[in-house]
DNA sequence: CTCTCGATGTTCT
DNA sequence: GAACATCGAGAGG
């Protein structure tokens, strides 16, 4: 279980070590794991694309709090978003997770999906429907949690990480939508968009 | 393959 | 009342 101090490092940092790690998580009935893929940083209050920009509020307040925590908000009217906090107490960042490589029991991750074999896990939206993650889990520690967490990758080969601008973000300024924060693992098939 | 658009509930103005 | 860190269905090439 990756501890506290993996959290606290500088969110691009966070963001680009992710990448490879392992998500397990345990529901009532069922085991998953699944290996992150994609991720995006949200920086501070001074990213406008960043729920935190907007200020404390109820919604936000974990992203202001300690890291290592799980912020997941709903959009759209159906869909949930994974984040991890990062950053120290006061300042407001956090990592969307977008993309998942089903590793453990991908059956019942197809039958979370509505039976559909392919796009399992690649977009935000998806890997949360995949993982039966939802409001329940937000704000849990994932350092403690035995519901969900975050392993160390198994394999040691060297990662090929691409970096480009963040996705459905066109309502944030310029500088913003242009910074290269969101990171991929170069050629996965599971990515969610090329 | 591409593009457009509707779904649907929470949050903030 | 508007906007929303998305997805999938349906129309058209």
């Amino acid at each position: 279980m990756l501890d506290r101090t993996f959290y606290q490092m500088p969110t691009l940092d966070v963001a680009k070590n992710l990448l490879g790690k392992i998500i397990v998580r345990r529901s009532p009935n069922n085991y998953y794991a699944a290996k992150i893929v994609e991720t995006e940083a949200y920086i501070g209050g001074n990213d406008t694309a960043c729920h935190a920009s907007k200020g404390l509020t109820p919604r936000t307040q974990l992203m202001f709090g300690e890291a290592g925590f799980a912020y997941i908000y709903f959009v759209y009217g159906m869909h949930y978003m994974l984040n991890v906090v990062t950053e120290k107490k006061g300042f407001p960042a956090a990592v969307l997770i977008r993309a998942i490589e089903p590793l453990e029991n991908i059956e019942q991750m197809i039958i979370n999906r509505g039976g559909q074999e392919k796009n399992i896990g690649n977009g935000p939206a998806k890997l949360c429907q995949a993982l039966e993650i939802n409001k329940t889990l937000n704000g849990c520690d994932l350092t403690i949690n035995q519901e969900i967490w975050l392993e160390e990758s198994q394999s040691k080969t060297k990662l090929d990480i691409v970096a480009k601008p963040r996705i459905g973000i066109d309502y944030a300024k310029d500088e913003d939508r242009e910074a290269l924060w969101r990171f991929y693992l170069k050629s996965n098939p599971h990515v969610s968009k090329k």
